[in-house]
DNA sequence: GTAGGGTTAG
C-alpha cells in the first residue's frame, strides 16, 4: 500500500526534475514504476523517452517510442536530438520528415539538431527549406536556431543550390531585410551567414564565434579579425573557440608577433592547455619557422589528441626535419593515439624526402588496414612518396586506381615521371590533365617544365612557359624561370640561358645562376662560368656550391693558380666542402657511405667486389674518366679516389647483400659523378641488376648497360 | 548551436 503511494510520489518528483536521473539504472526503474502503477500515457511515455535520450540511451528510447501510435512532440524531439547526438544524421532527418507528415508542429528546441544533421549530411537544399519553415513559424529570432543556421551556411559553402539560398530571404518581409536591396548576385554561403547574423536580435559568444570561423574558413581574414574587434566592443570576451579560429589566420600571414600576443592572452586566461588552442599555436609557430616554440607548446599540453600530434608532425615536415617527424609519428602510435587520415598525408612527404621506401610501404599498409583508401590527399601523397622513393611503377598504379584526380594528384604523377626521366610521358599526362578540364596551377607548370628540362624538350617548354601568361593568366615565378634556365643550360644553349636569366622579370637568385653554372661545367665553358660565378658571388658571396664547381673547373683546365686562390678564400670564410654521401636501405635499416670513408663493417667485401667487377669492366672497355677529380694528384691516385666514391660503395654494398636480380636503390645527396654514371652502367650489365640512383635532381635507372636518362643530365 | 592539423615544387 504505502509502497505504491510513495512510488507515485517519487514519480512526481522525478518528473518535475528529470535531470535528477543520472544513470541508466534509475531511468529503467522509473520506466518500470510507470508501467507498474498506471498504464503508460502518451505524455508520461514521452517524459521517459526524453529521460532516456538525455542519457544518450537511444536503444531504450526507440523501443518505447515505437510503441506509441501517435507520438507527441516531446517524444519526436527527443528522438531526433538523440539521433543527431549519435551521429545518425539521416535517421534524424527522416524522423523530422515523419514528424511533420504526422501533423505535429516542431518547436524551437528541435531545429538546432535538424540543422546540424543537414550540415553533416551536406544537404543544403533540405537545410534551406528548414530555414524557410523556421521563418514561417516565426522562430527566425531564436538564438540557438540562428547559430545552427549560420553554422550550416558556413560549412556548406559552395555545395551548389545557391539559387534557393536566396529564396529564404526573399520570403521575408522586405523591411526585415533593412532596406537592403537583394542584388541579382546570388548570396554565397558566407553572405547567408552574415544575413542571419545581422537579423539576430540577441547574439551570444557562440554566434560571434560561428561567424568568425565562417569568415576565417572562407579566407576572409580581415573580416574575421574585424568581427573579433567588434565583439570585444560589445563586451563579449573572446574564448578558446574564438582564438582557435583566429590563430590559423596568423599562421597564414606568418605573423608571429600577433600570434604571440594571442599566446600571451591565452596564458593569462588560463586556456593555454586547451587542445584546440595548443594545436593552433604549434602550427602557427611551425609556419613561422619557429619549430622550437612549437615543441615547447606541445610539451606543455596536458592532453594530446591526434591533431595535436599531427600539428607538430606537419610542422617538422614543413621545416625539413623529416627524421623528427617520423619519430614523433611513431611516438603517437606508441601512445595509442590513433592517427587520423590527415596524419598520413603529413608524414608521407617525410618518407618521400628521405627516400625511405620501406617506411613508406609500412605507412601504405597502415593506410589500407585503417580503411583510409580513397582519400585524395593520402593518395596524392602516396603517389609522390612512391615516385620519390624510386618506384614510379607503384606510384602510377595508385594514380591509375584513383577515382578522381585533382591538380595536385596530376602534378604529383607528372613530376614523378619527370624525375624518372620519362619526359614525354609527363608531357602527355599534362595534356591529358588539361583535356579532362583540370586547370594547371603554378606547381603543375613547374612539373611540366621540369619534365621538358630533363629530356631536352626546348620547344615544348617555351610553349608551356608562354601559355602560362597567355592562356592561364599565371605570372611565372622564380621556379618557372629557374626551370627554363636550367633547360636551356642543359641543352647547351648557354648564352641563351645567360640572356634569359639576365632579363627575368623576377630578381634571379644565386640558385638560378647556379643551375647555369653547373651547365657551364657540364659543357666545359670556363669563360662563361666565370661570368656566371661573379653573378652568384654578387648576391651570395658564400655560395659554397659555386666555389666547389669553380674549383672543379679550374682543376680540369689545369688552372691551379686560380683554384688555389679560390680554395684560400673558401678556407678564410670557413667553408668546408659538403661531403658527398649515398644511402641504401637494407633489412629495414639505412646504410650511409661517405666518399672515401672506409669505416663500414663490410668494407673489405665491398672492395673485393669492386676490384673483381672492375677487372671485368676494363675488359669490356671501361676507361676511368678522371677529369672530374678536383684534387691535384697523379692519375693513379685519381682512379683510387673515384673507386671510393660513395655511390659506388653503396651500389656494391647492395649487390653483395641481396639476391641476384634484386633491384638496387641508392640515394645520393649531390649530383651523381660522371665517371660513376659510366661505371654503374657497366656494373648493371655485368651483374644483370636494375640499379636506381636518386641524386639531388632526378632518378637514374641503370639497366642492361644503359641509363634511363640517355646520358642527358 | 561554435574551434585546431593535410597532399603537388625547389
Amino acid at each position: 500500500m504505502s509502497s505504491s503511494s510513495s512510488s507515485k510520489a517519487l514519480i512526481k518528483t522525478l518528473i518535475k526534475n528529470p535531470t535528477r536521473i543520472r544513470s541508466k539504472h534509475q531511468a529503467k526503474q522509473l520506466h518500470a514504476q510507470f508501467l507498474r502503477t498506471q498504464s503508460l500515457s502518451h505524455t508520461s511515455a514521452s517524459v521517459v523517452i526524453s529521460i532516456y535520450t538525455n542519457l544518450k540511451l537511444l536503444h531504450e528510447a526507440l523501443l518505447l517510442f515505437r510503441t506509441l501510435e501517435s507520438p507527441p512532440v516531446l517524444a519526436w524531439k527527443s528522438v531526433i536530438r538523440c539521433f543527431t547526438d549519435q551521429s545518425l544524421f539521416s535517421h534524424a532527418l527522416s524522423s523530422f520528415v515523419d514528424m511533420r507528415a504526422s501533423g505535429r508542429c516542431p518547436d524551437h528546441n528541435v531545429f538546432p539538431s535538424v540543422l546540424k544533421s543537414c550540415t553533416m549530411m551536406s544537404d543544403l537544399r533540405l537545410g534551406e527549406s528548414v530555414h524557410g519553415y523556421v521563418v514561417r513559424l516565426g522562430l527566425g529570432c531564436d538564438l540557438y536556431t540562428c547559430n545552427a543556421l549560420m553554422n550550416m551556411y558556413a560549412k556548406l559553402q559552395g555545395m551548389g543550390s545557391k539559387i534557393s539560398a536566396g529564396k529564404v530571404f526573399d520570403e521575408m518581409p522586405q523591411r526585415i531585410l533593412d532596406g537592403e536591396t537583394m542584388s541579382n548576385a546570388l548570396p554565397s554561403g558566407i553572405d547567408s551567414v552574415r544575413k542571419v547574423f545581422e537579423l539576430m536580435p540577441r547574439k551570444d559568444v557562440v554566434s560571434w564565434n560561428t561567424i568568425i570561423a565562417g569568415y576565417a574558413q572562407s579566407g576572409m581574414y580581415e573580416d574575421a579579425l574585424r568581427m573579433v574587434r567588434e565583439m570585444a566592443n560589445e563586451d563579449i570576451k573572446p574564448d578558446a573557440f574564438t582564438l582557435s579560429s583566429v590563430l590559423p589566420i596568423f599562421s597564414e600571414y606568418v605573423d608571429v608577433k600577433r600570434g604571440k600576443e594571442i599566446h600571451g592572452y591565452v596564458i593569462r586566461k588560463g586556456i593555454d592547455a586547451d587542445v584546440y588552442i595548443g594545436s593552433s599555436l604549434v602550427d602557427m609557430y611551425a609556419k613561422s619557422a619557429r619549430i622550437e616554440d612549437s615543441e615547447r607548446v606541445f610539451s606543455h599540453l596536458l592532453r594530446r589528441d591526434s591533431i595535436s600530434y599531427n600539428s607538430l608532425v606537419a610542422g617538422y615536415v614543413q621545416n625539413g626535419r623529416y627524421n623528427e617527424a617520423l619519430k614523433l609519428f611513431r611516438q603517437m602510435v606508441t601512445a595509442k593515439v590513433r592517427p587520423g587520415p590527415v596524419a598520413f598525408s603529413s608524414v608521407l612527404p617525410a618518407c618521400a624526402h628521405l627516400s625511405t621506401l620501406h617506411l613508406g610501404k609500412q605507412l601504405h599498409g597502415y593506410v589500407l588496414r585503417g580503411g583510409y583508401s580513397d582519400n585524395i590527399f593520402i593518395d596524392s601523397a602516396l603517389v609522390d612518396m612512391y615516385s620519390k622513393c624510386g618506384s614510379i611503377k607503384a606510384a602510377r598504379k595508385i594514380f591509375d586506381r584513383m577515382n578522381v584526380h585533382d591538380e595536385v594528384s596530376w602534378t604529383a604523377i607528372i613530376m614523378g615521371h619527370a624525375l624518372h626521366g620519362h619526359g614525354h610521358e609527363a608531357v602527355s599526362l599534362f595534356e591529358e590533365m588539361k583535356l579532362q578540364g583540370v586547370k594547371p596551377n603554378h606547381v603543375a607548370f613547374v612539373a611540366v617544365l621540369t619534365a621538358c628540362s630533363h629530356v631536352g624538350l626546348v620547344d615544348e617548354a617555351w610553349g608551356y612557359f608562354n601559355s602560362m601568361t597567355e592562356v592561364y593568366g599565371l605570372n611565372p615565378e622564380l621556379e618557372h624561370y629557374a626551370a627554363v634556365a636550367d633547360l636551356l643550360g642543359r641543352a647547351g644553349k648557354l648564352e641563351e640561358a645567360y640572356d634569359f636569366i639576365s632579363n627575368m622579370r623576377v630578381e634571379p637568385t644565386g640558385s638560378v645562376w647556379s643551375t647555369l653554372l653547373s651547365s657551364c661545367s657540364v659543357h666545359k665553358n670556363l669563360e662563361l662560368a666565370e661570368k656566371v660565378a661573379e653573378k652568384i658571388f654578387a648576391v651570395d658571396s658564400e655560395n659554397m656550391g659555386a666555389c666547389v664547381l669553380m674549383c672543379n673547373m679550374y682543376a680540369s683546365n689545369g688552372r691551379w693558380k686560380e683554384m688555389a686562390k679560390l680554395r684560400l678564400r673558401m678556407k678564410k670564410l670557413g667553408m668546408r666542402k659538403k661531403p658527398a654521401c649515398s644511402w641504401i636501405e637494407f633489412k629495414d635499416k639505412t646504410h650511409g657511405f661517405v666518399s672515401g670513408d672506409r669505416s663500414h663493417s663490410s668494407m673489405e667485401r665491398i672492395n673485393e667486389f669492386l676490384e673483381a667487377v672492375m677487372e671485368q669492366m676494363e675488359k669490356e672497355g671501361y676507361v676511368a674518366d678522371t677529369s672530374g677529380v678536383l684534387h691535384d694528384v697523379d692519375e693513379e691516385h685519381k682512379r683510387e679516389l673515384l673507386f671510393g666514391h660513395s655511390e659506388r660503395l653503396a651500389v656494391a654494398f647492395g649487390i653483395i647483400n641481396t639476391e641476384p636480380g634484386t633491384t638496387i636503390r641508392v640515394t645520393k645527396n649531390i649530383r651523381i659523378c660522371r665517371d660513376c654514371h659510366v661505371a654503374i652502367k657497366f656494373i648493371s650489365k655485368i651483374t644483370e641488376r636494375e640499379i636506381i640512383v636518386r641524386d639531388n635532381s632526378r632518378f637514374h635507372h641503370f639497366n642492361h648497360g644503359s641509363c634511363s636518362c640517355g646520358d642527358y643530365w
